[in-house]
DNA sequence: TAAAATCGATTACAGTTGTAAACTATAAAT
DNA sequence: ATTTATAGTTTACAACTGTAATCGATTTTA
């Protein structure tokens, strides 16, 4: 895989995406009508938000008569990689933990779901590692301070 | 605690919020400098987010003289639930689960989280549901086709 | 083949965000 | 009491987003 600039997906260009990324190959009125269903778009918003991913390369076109077959030219994982990882930007490293433990807390888990982290928790036991740095600027967390731990207030 | 509507808070003010949530009570010139060093950012930049965080009731002020104490009108795990929430809004509900293994599995974690994160899946063992609903619309999942179950294709 | 339907492209436009200078009022210093 | 330094407020402005109408080309239909 190259390390080609990823631009981002914004939340509207996300829904048209998504019905890509399950379909795989569409017309634009097939996302249209998928989208005017669920968010209500006038066709003409879809096909805007369709332009403007097809700008920024994110979709790929085959021309056939007057009309357009459009198909993923990102793929989902490697997308929902840069949403998750957005999710960290924002908070100290030493905080990661804590967060994925109340996204478990807060989420609605089958069975199958908690052996599936179950087993990703086992395989992370191998890597751990001791401390965690933090890697905040100060006055953006209190690590340090006081008692020297604890990012977790 | 009421149910007031929360505005968003955008990545820059989220900058601005972390110096507050860290500080307690700060000055305009304090938050400056921290971000003066973080991002590069001019004092008049800072200010606008601070004025846009003041109009948006996101931040308390308390004049002294001619200027202004700044402490947190929001509580910050109130506002990270928000953002964790976002990232929720973009994937299948069935995918949830999967989706936080991921996160786990790209995380650096110490100890410590490790053994955390073991007690929250822990306490979901409870509450965990047989088999979780798909909430997409057609076209944009897919859930219950071809083998009724799996959105992790 | 002329009319009607359709598709993609162009244009529109207000609101948000990032970035910052200019302005104004007040406090501190001389 | 002036001058100077600050702090907050206003204004600026381009890029990005959400939302959509219109236009021009082409295809299908009558």
């Amino acid at each position: 895989m190259s390390n080609e600039e990823k631009p981002e997906i914004t939340d509207s260009e996300w829904e048209v995406m998504r019905v890509v990324w399950t379909l795989k190959e569409v017309t634009s009125k097939e996302i249209s009508k998928v989208l005017e269903d669920k968010k209500e778009w006038k066709p003409a918003t879809t096909k805007t938000f369709i332009g403007r991913l097809v700008k920024k390369g994110m979709l790929h076109t085959e021309k056939t008569g007057n009309r357009f077959i459009y198909t993923a030219a990102v793929n989902e994982e490697e997308s929902l990689k840069t949403l998750k990882s957005g999710l960290f930007t924002h908070i100290c490293s030493r905080a990661v933990g804590k967060t994925i433990a109340d996204l478990i807390a807060e989420a609605t888990l089958s069975h199958d779901d908690i052996a599936l982290l179950g087993e990703a928790l086992q395989k992370k036991k191998k890597d751990a590692v001791e401390e965690i740095a933090c890697n905040c600027v100060p006055g953006q967390c209190n690590c340090k301070k006081d008692h020297g731990m604890d990012c977790r207030h």
